[in-house]
DNA sequence: GTCCAGGGTGAAA
DNA sequence: TTTCACCCTGGA
């Protein structure tokens, strides 16, 4: 039997799995926001703790996450190696960016360019591309708690990974396809349903590993593929390319973004949200994602009057 | 309880 | 290119 070997995070994990004992690491990465990055409107299934810890499914396996505000450490359920997990989870937290030249593009910017110099990251993930694409299916003219309800639900058609109403593997493009509208529709998603079950089926036509492979496909290349599919407009679009596909250009651009782009750089308010974000991929480049994750969140403040 | 907005999209006009 | 319905849930 191996112990974890921080006794904090085996406290965190007996809380998951009683009983099961649990190893944890630190990952090489600066400290960051963890509300804000994983339960910040970019995932859909890190569910916060009281202890200020984040717990959620990465693939097949559970984790928690947790920060003292100089290193950001993951526990998990025994049964990965510490080098497995490792690479599993700086590639999720995409540990290799940048962060001196991520701060040197953004951080003179209005409005949140202090943030980013100032306060701990806002960090883009990169998520597994068809849980991503299902959640922001689900995410259009919907708020956050909502979605995280259907994403749940939808979790829930995948293989039980731990006791609790949110540890289920993501199910697999056919078990969603087989499910149905109807099915998708009883468990909360409403038209949602008839969108991502018309996508589902459109995948599993797809070659294996063709939606993988859009990450060796160019921005536009990529976009138009996705567009394709049933309840994939741009936006949509743009989340998955930026937050599992490894397109930093995208530039989701959604009703609070747009608003953010009017206040602070005086864009005019009946700008086409297409000409949004091709201003975007001209001011920001490759860390257009990243810029949107910080004016979403400055339009998010704004407003709840933070 | 009522009302409105919600990380938009697809189809019709 | 622009307008409009859409399922239904949170939050005020």
């Amino acid at each position: 039997m191996v112990v974890g070997d921080s006794r904090l995070s085996l406290e965190l994990m007996s809380q998951i799995v009683d009983g099961v004992v649990v190893k944890s690491l630190q990952i090489d990465v600066e400290p960051f926001d963890l509300s804000q990055t994983l339960d910040g409107g970019q995932a859909f299934r890190w569910y916060p703790c009281e202890d200020g810890t984040f717990r959620g499914v990465v693939g097949t396996r559970i984790l928690s996450v947790s920060g003292d505000g100089k290193t950001v450490s993951v526990a998990w359920v025994d049964g990965g190696s510490k080098g497995e997990v490792r690479k599993e989870v700086e590639d999720y937290f995409l540990a290799d960016t940048n962060v001196d030249d991520l701060r040197s593009v953004l951080s003179s910017e209005p409005g949140f360019g202090e943030y980013v110099a100032t306060m701990p990251l806002i960090r883009v993930m990169r998520q597994e591309p068809w849980e991503c694409l299902a959640a922001f299916i689900c995410s259009q003219n919907s708020n956050i708690p909502r979605i995280k309800k259907m994403v749940a639900s939808v979790a829930r058609m995948g293989r039980r990974l731990g006791e609790e109403d949110w540890a289920f593997e993501f199910p697999e493009v056919d078990i969603v396809a087989d499910a149905g509208e109807e099915y998708l529709r009883s468990v909360g998603l409403g038209y949602r349903g008839k969108h991502l079950a018309l996508t589902a089926q459109a995948l599993v036509g797809w070659g294996d590993g063709e939606l993988m492979g859009l990450r060796d496909a160019s921005y536009y290349e990529a976009k138009d593929a996705l567009m394709e599919l049933q309840g994939v407009g741009p936006k949509v679009a743009d989340c998955v390319l930026a937050y599992s596909l490894d397109k930093g250009e995208a530039f989701p651009v959604d009703v609070h973004v747009r608003r953010a782009a009017i206040r602070l750089y005086g864009l005019n308010e009946d700008v086409k949200n297409d000409a949004v974000g091709e201003w975007a991929r001209d001011r920001f480049g490759r860390y257009a994602a990243w810029a949107q994750l910080y004016m979403f969140r400055d339009e998010i403040n704004r407003r709840s009057g933070g």
